[in-house]
RNA sequence: GCGGGUGUGGUGGAAUUGGUAGACACAUCAGACUUAAAAUCUGAAGGCUGAAUAGCCGUGCCGGUUCGAGUCCGGCCACCCGCACCA
């Protein structure tokens, strides 16, 4: 071990020279010092061991640290710590998603440029995350907003637009009229800007994108083998990608050429069709719009309103009739056209079959403008549903479907769909809800799109040798648009095919191009000739990530997508990114999450000056589990105090005595042996809980419970008694050094032992001193407890039924009553059910 | 609207595989120490009944499965998260 240094050696103290009070501030910098100066959390590549990877999310630097983030890494630090005491080679990096809106907001508050603001930002958590002792590699850090990074960002999106995996097409955003410029979805507040209040106008702009859906399949596929990540979080990605089976078909319409392509799930519902809808968007409604004044007014007015899918489907359901009409393709019906609010142009084919008997939304716009209602799916038992209330959408049946009457909603759905196929008019294709990723932003603080569009070659990728395209920094942001777009000498560029005269795209990409590989970048951080190198597949996959729930579909879909174009393009070996993931909840005060709206904040630094960083992280552990949400409570924080003051103290009395001898298990009183006991139950259940099941709060508890047993424990002064207190006190510190790191580290040394905590190994549960020989049974009649007995562990069944029987209480409750039979349920409880 | 979650004492939470509901802590109350307070230490405590052994009730609501349900199933209610340009 490299660590028997000056420093080391300098602040070690004798037995008895130990402070008395627990002096968090003293502490704390003095086991900063010491990792500081001896590198302690620098990891090297070593292939002689085993890696553990573990990877919080990084931060957004908006200022300081909130309480989220201090929970989210001291998960992460705890989970590296424990590993590190397993003996495995810890990578534990952090850096900076640096790039994003805020910037551009306190750039035009406070006339800051982004760039500095932001890296003034990054200064000042740096110095947070230091202070709380998280044992970060360093020497890995970087930002997102770096040109060494982003630049191979811009690399490997030239590679994919070479291989078809980018494109560009026209997409709607919100435009605020008044400010002339794009909103994010946050920005529109009850449909109108939140700097100029003016109604948001959708807009169609040229964006870019990358081919997502071409990964749909492996991306829902790739779910069922991360068994390491929670349920929930594997629904909601499936739920996102959407896959469906279904028709896609067309009708034909009356005086026109073109048919309607509309896609359905429930082509068994097909003779229930009562009208069809277009989105407002959809070229027959603008087509027919600029012969129908009234129409072209119904579509403008649609056009007033934010583009968020939440909005879409909440919104009043409207409509209006186009007078087009549409012939059914297997009964010849003439169906109306509708121009309908809710469809939407981006899925699919922007219009839809309508079927309100057996779909609630169609089935309410069809109440609403008096649409007839046509039943074509029976119940399984033959009954017609109701559908006066509400669509019955339920398979079924069918009825009113001529030659499919009779048959099952499966069956019909083939039979259909053969038919359409046969036809030529419709066939069976799998669909997806999921939509491919526009990476465009019209934004100042991003990574430039490395594009070049020319006049006579089009659209030209920038070549390797030019990048990065990198982001001028010295900005003024006036509110109304991106500066890059009136900085005619920044985008004005030869054309890298022909030299003419051509422009730059002033277009910056999604932050979530970002954030979908920095975890492969930690891996070789330093790396200047490729994105990636060998170190990458060294470390990865991370063995586990934790952040937020809010990222549990965007963010980690992306990632696992970026993932596996590394892949194909050579960089990475494994098809997943993360192997394990732990969601965090968040962290609530009166109930509500913390904002700086509701004034309910609580400021982490304050607390850190206040108790110390070991007092904050542990409070924030023993709280609540890591997956649920964190009620802050001052309080709660004062008794985390509390617990390490008592520790402490503990020792500190302790270590007063003589040195004890080594336990001698076959020496031991009752007493000694029952408090021996609990020391090694204890070191079971926090390894247990530490390193299988992530539930720190319960970890902490029981050694809580571990430290009230030895404050009875240290009334014993005999030789053995010491000796069972050292080890108790010994394996507490252990046990505890993931959590509070700084009073563990002084602690250790005060115990004896000159390797830091840091390196020591996890204590191990010696089985002999769990062996007990009675326990006491709980004895229930009819299910309801009764009673207890004690026996011996090793009773054979019939003994403890008689003993059961016997018990004085039992015995009131089976008076006069049959016993029919005796469960029992070993260790822990015997049933005798009568009656 | 759609998708995913959560709901247990005065409070945060525990109960890991269907097996003693309330561990551990906060707040409260009592005792010790103190001239006093703070700090610290010790103890009490889900509700109701009872002198007590003990009994009844109790995990958002209604119903079900089971010898046994906080845990499983069905139906509700409330709150939270996400919904593709916040990160």
């Amino acid at each position: 071990m490299p660590y028997t240094c000056r420093l080391f050696r300098a602040q070690r103290k004798r037995h008895g020279s130990m402070q008395e009070h627990y002096d968090p501030q003293h502490i704390e910098a003095e086991a900063q010092a010491h990792w500081q100066q001896n590198d302690s959390f620098r990891v090297v590549e070593d292939p002689q061991r085993d890696t553990y990877y573990c990877l919080s999310m990084f931060p957004y630097p908006s200022g300081k640290l909130h309480m989220g983030h201090v929970r989210n890494y001291t998960i992460g630090d705890v989970i590296s710590r424990y590993q590190r005491m397993q003996g495995r080679n810890v990578l534990q990096p952090m850096g900076w998603d640096a790039f994003g809106l805020p910037a551009e907001n306190a750039a035009l508050q406070r006339g800051v440029p982004p760039a500095a603001w932001t890296r003034e930002n990054i200064a000042a958590m740096r110095a947070q995350l230091k202070q709380l002792g998280f044992a970060y590699d360093w020497s890995r850090e970087f930002a997102t907003c770096d040109p060494e990074y982003y630049r191979w960002e811009q690399w490997l999106f030239t590679r994919l637009y070479e291989k078809g995996l980018v494109y560009r097409k026209t997409a709607t955003v919100n435009w605020d009229p008044v400010d002339q410029t794009v909103l994010a979805n946050e920005q529109v507040v009850d449909g109108r800007g939140w700097r100029s209040g003016a109604v948001v106008e959708r807009r169609e702009i040229p964006q870019w994108f990358l081919r997502i859906t071409d990964y749909a399949d492996e991306l829902l596929q790739g779910l069922d083998q991360l068994n390491g990540w929670p349920d929930q979080v594997r629904a909601m990605q499936r739920n996102w990608i959407g896959r469906s089976e279904g028709v896609e078909l067309e009708f034909a319409l009356t005086e026109r050429e073109e048919r309607l392509t509309v896609y359905t799930t429930r082509p068994d519902t097909l003779f229930g069709v009562s009208y069809m809808g277009l989105a407002p968007e959809h070229p027959i409604s603008r087509e027919l719009a600029a012969r129908n004044p009234e129409l072209a007014g119904f579509i403008e007015e649609c056009s007033h309103s934010g583009v968020a899918e939440a909005t879409m489907a909440t919104m009043e359901k409207r409509g209006m009739d186009t007078g087009l009409r549409a012939i059914h393709p297997l009964t010849g019906d003439s169906i109306p056209v509708w121009v309908a609010n809710f469809v939407l142009m981006e899925y699919g084919s922007g219009a839809v079959m309508a079927v309100p008997a057996h779909d609630q939304r169609d089935w309410e716009f069809a109440t609403r403008y008096g649409l007839p209602i046509q039943t074509v799916i029976a119940t399984e038992d033959g009954s017609l549903p109701d559908v006066s209330e509400a669509a019955f959408s339920d398979t079924g049946l069918l009825v009113n479907s001529g030659i499919y009457d009779g048959l099952a909603s499966a069956a019909a759905f083939d039979a259909i769909a053969a038919d359409l196929e046969n036809q030529g008019i419709g066939r069976r294709r799998v669909n997806y809800r999921l939509r491919d990723w526009g990476v465009s932003r019209q934004r100042y603080w991003g990574a430039p799109i490395p594009m070049v569009h020319c006049p006579d070659c089009g659209v030209v990728p920038v070549p390797d040798s030019d990048l990065p395209v990198v982001l001028p920094e010295d900005v003024a942001m006036d509110g109304s648009g991106s500066p890059l777009k009136k900085m005619p000498e920044w985008s004005r560029c030869a054309c890298p095919r022909c030299g003419a005269e051509a422009e730059r795209e002033t277009d910056t990409f999604d932050t979530f191009m970002e954030s979908s590989w920095y975890f492969a970048r930690f891996a070789c951080a330093d790396s200047d000739q490729a994105m990636l190198d060998e170190r990458a597949n060294h470390w990865l996959p991370v063995d586990q990530y934790i952040g937020g729930i809010e990222h549990a579909i965007l963010h980690l879909l992306y990632a696992r997508f970026f993932h596996k174009l590394l892949r194909d393009e050579g960089l990475v070996q494994g098809d997943e990114p993360f192997q394990r993931l732990l969601t965090q909840g968040m962290v609530l005060k009166d109930g509500a999450k913390m904002s700086k709206s509701k004034g309910n904040t609580v400021d982490p630094q304050g607390l850190v000056e206040r108790y110390g960083a070991d007092t904050v992280r542990l409070f924030t552990m023993f709280a609540a589990p890591p997956e649920q949400s964190l009620e802050w409570s001052d309080s709660g924080v004062e008794g985390a105090f509390r617990f390490l003051k008592r520790l402490w103290a503990l020792s500190h009395s302790h270590l007063q005595r003589p040195a004890p001898p080594a336990v001698d298990g076959d020496a031991l009183d009752d007493g000694q042996r029952a408090l021996r006991r609990k020391v090694h139950e204890t070191i079971a259940k926090v390894s247990d809980d530490l390193g299988r099941r992530h539930t720190f709060n319960t970890g902490i508890a029981a050694v809580m419970e571990l430290v009230n047993a030895l404050y009875k424990g240290i009334e014993d002064d005999s030789d053995q008694g010491r000796a069972v207190l050292q080890e108790g006190l010994q394996a507490a510190v252990l046990l505890l050094a993931p959590i509070v790191p700084h009073a563990c580290h002084r602690l250790w040394q005060e115990l004896g032992h000159v390797t830091p905590v840091l390196d020591a190994a996890w204590p191990r549960v010696d089985e002999s001193a769990l062996v007990q020989d009675s326990l006491e049974l709980v004895v229930q009649v009819n299910g309801k407890r009764r009673g207890q007995i004690q026996v011996a562990v090793d009773a054979e069944r019939d003994v403890l039924e008689a003993a059961a029987l016997e018990e004085p209480n039992v015995g009131r409750f089976i008076e006069g009553k049959t016993v029919r039979k005796v469960i029992v349920v070993p260790g822990r409880l015997i049933n005798v059910v009568a009656n």
